[in-house]
DNA sequence: CCCTGATTCGC
DNA sequence: GCGAATCAGG
């Protein structure tokens, strides 16, 4: 096998997306991991937390990303092999979405409060100790920043609060339920589960993915680390194609 | 042992 | 440029 741009392609997307020169090497198949790693080192493709590369000397990383090779998910979750050969150019599966920006961390899970919702979730009775408003930037794909030192995924899964009937008003006539979902619609979660309003984007789906190709575009993100994010890079999907 | 990425070096 | 062999840490 020679690298060809695509498969070139390939391997600059998965290995952006941390993934294992393993998993790199089997998804592009009729390579070695050795050879996804010579060639992504000629790429200038470089150094993802790498377990034997010990950090720098003295000063250690205040908050040192650990590396936890395993099956610790780094940012895109990488579902570890095992599975039966994907023939179609798919990237992993989808990581999860952020479809919400929810700035404030749920501390405690909320009393379901299954009387009279008075302020519904906007209240929040528990003091924390340490009411520091946490400051997150937002990077290019819109996604939230993580602290340095922060441990949780940016996007907490937003636990149900209450179980709702698929369609229990009129309000939510037109709007995409769970029980709606088949792979030809977009299943990009809006809302929160739990809440009276939540439901699928629901529209067309980009041929081959779960989402439409809007929120293709936000679930599947090319390499953020690198420096150069000016020329868009090859969508892993193949680029936005109105249909 | 397994895994990982880094590096070397003959081709 | 390529990648197997090797190294070295987790």
């Amino acid at each position: 096998m020679s690298w060809t741009d695509e498969r070139i392609d390939k391997l600059k997307s998965l290995w952006g997306q941390g993934h294992t020169a393993s998993q790199i090497a089997e998804e592009l198949g009729g390579v070695s991991r050795n050879a996804v790693i010579g060639k992504a080192h000629r790429l200038g493709l470089e150094s993802r937390p790498s377990p034997v590369k010990g950090n720098d000397t003295a000063a250690e990383a205040p908050a040192a990303p650990a590396p936890a090779p395993k099956e610790a998910a780094p940012p895109p979750p990488a579902p570890k092999a095992a599975e039966a050969p994907k023939p179609r150019p798919v990237v992993a599966e989808a990581p999860r979405p952020a479809p919400a920006p929810r700035p404030a961390p749920i501390a405690a899970a909320p009393a379901p409060a299954p009387a009279a919702a008075t302020g519904s979730d906007a209240d929040a009775p528990v003091v924390p100790s340490t009411p520091q408003p946490v400051y997150r930037s937002i990077g290019p794909g819109g996604f939230q920043r993580q602290q340095p030192g922060e441990q949780q995924s940016p996007i907490p899964p937003a636990p149900p609060r209450r179980l709702v009937p698929a369609k229990p008003s009129a309000d939510m006539a037109d709007k995409t339920s769970l029980l709606e979902l088949n792979d030809r619609i977009c299943k990009w979660p809006l809302g929160h589960p739990g809440e009276p309003d939540f439901h699928f984007c629901g529209v067309q789906v980009n041929p081959g993915f779960p989402y439409c190709v809007q929120h293709c575009g936000q679930a599947y993100q090319a390499q953020m680390p690198r420096r150069d994010r000016r020329p868009p890079p090859p969508m892993p999907y193949g680029g936005p194609r109105v249909r």
